[in-house]
DNA sequence: CGGTCGTTTGATTACGATCAAACGAAGTGG
DNA sequence: CCACTTCGTTTGATCGTAATCAAACGACCG
């Protein structure tokens, strides 16, 4: 809060996709950029667009989503801070989908010539984000086989589980829980799941002490359980390089 | 069927991502590869292994799957003749999901060692290589949300759409029709529903003369009908570039 | 001609949606 | 400081889409 967080976070991240030199971590840092700070709920990027800045998350969290013509929101994913927002757009010449704040954001916005320079320039930078970018899409089809194929209560612990793993790799949430940044009727909108139906879920997974919540912060009881009912295998997130990755027994 | 197919239309599709010069094309002609021949069914990639080679679809359909841990499938996405099948498990350590034939195929295995040194050497192919990977990732949302959040009628129109369009960039399938490669057993694993259920969509689509079908031949009687009803836009599709593209609008 | 695979039909069930309303917490303005 | 609003969560009652169960049918193949 008190300390103006810095893409230092991003190039750290970025190491844990592929190995970079000092060179490319300079290369990195003297990437131009402007400094913004967002409310929650701003969009950062909507679709039919033409974006021309790529953006650095450096605290806060985003996600993307999608409208259908009848009105229904699904989101395709949640963002944690060091992440690069919209490598997806940046090569696209149209933004196929909206990006917006989930939280109050600071982020680094770089214009994407600049970005595409530094990759033509430094391979391992370009190796990185290509990994990155490939490991969002392992995500993505994780996020098919959760609606098309879980029911309510393993799709939300699957999603729980994710999220437990993935803010403890970025340093974010401690051993046995976090705050979830979402509300119920996103975390419906994540899951293809009624906001109602989502409340039902969560009370039955307390019951069951799976997970204890007050508020937004959700305590992880039982991971090997919720791992178990939420069909959860770590595989798909790709984390297996440096950094601490496990809870107990993450796979 | 008579003449073999050759590497060839796999330049032209990737051409159709950015554009490659002669020097480009050639590099990709000269990529060693050991040519295959495989019935339906047979596995490409199993999850949980290093794959070696990647593929390209020379002819023939193949897919992407995961299964569950209640032994429900989900398929991922499926690939035509000229595409480049796992880019997506190449750079990743260990394969997260499945790629199995869908129909007989014939394909080209490149030693991804020899991809990447040309993605290495030839800026342009790797650009192509990334921005294909970016329209699979594409399609991977739209997919999210079409068993997220669209009925069954929706869900199914929307994929008949999608395969048209896709088929026709292909240079497969004519104006209003082409032969589903798929059973109604897969197309409910794609879209998440029961085969029993997929029948009854496909006989209802029918009923209201948006399509028409003798066995695994389907024809589109009302494009524009069939488009709104599954809530269809090409835009995640990317298919802006060179090539036939539209199907009367195909927006 | 028998066997397998895929499609089709019918009857019943159930999971999650929908509709409706109350409740609680946080923020705003008088 | 306290009404008042707003947003998110919670509860209850009912509904409906798609799943499930079961079986027959049709086509292709050896």
């Amino acid at each position: 809060m008190s300390i103006t967080p810095t893409i230092e976070r991003v190039v750290r991240r970025l190491e844990t996709r592929a190995p970079l030199d000092e060179a490319d971590r300079d290369g990195l840092r003297a990437l131009p950029f402007v400094y913004r700070s967002l409310d929650a709920a701003t969009y950062l990027v909507r679709e039919g667009e033409t974006p021309e800045y790529c953006m650095m998350l450096l605290s806060g969290f985003a996600y993307r989503h999608k409208v259908t013509g009848q009105g229904d929101r699904q989101i395709l994913s949640v963002h944690m801070p060091g992440e690069l927002l919209d490598l997806q757009n940046s090569y696209l010449a149209v933004a196929d989908h909206n990006v917006q704040a989930l939280t109050r954001v600071e982020l680094a916005s770089v214009p994407i010539a600049a970005l595409q320079a530094l990759a033509a320039s430094r391979p391992q930078i370009a190796r990185a984000m290509w990994i990155d970018t490939l490991i969002d899409a392992a995500i993505f089809r994780e996020w098919i086989v959760n609606v098309g194929r879980r029911d309510s209560i393993t799709r939300i612990s699957h999603l729980l589980c994710e999220f437990a793993l993935r803010l403890r790799a970025a340093g974010l949430g401690d051993e046995q829980g976090y705050t979830l940044p979402m509300t119920q009727e996103q975390l419906a909108d994540a899951t293809g799941l009624t906001p109602v139906h989502v409340n039902r879920v969560l009370q039955e997974l307390g019951r069951r002490s799976l997970i204890d919540r007050q508020k937004r912060a959700v305590t992880i009881v039982d991971w090997d359980r919720l791992r178990r009912v939420g069909d959860f295998s770590s595989r798909y997130l790709h984390i297996e390089r440096g950094g601490p990755t496990t809870i107990e027994s993450a796979a």
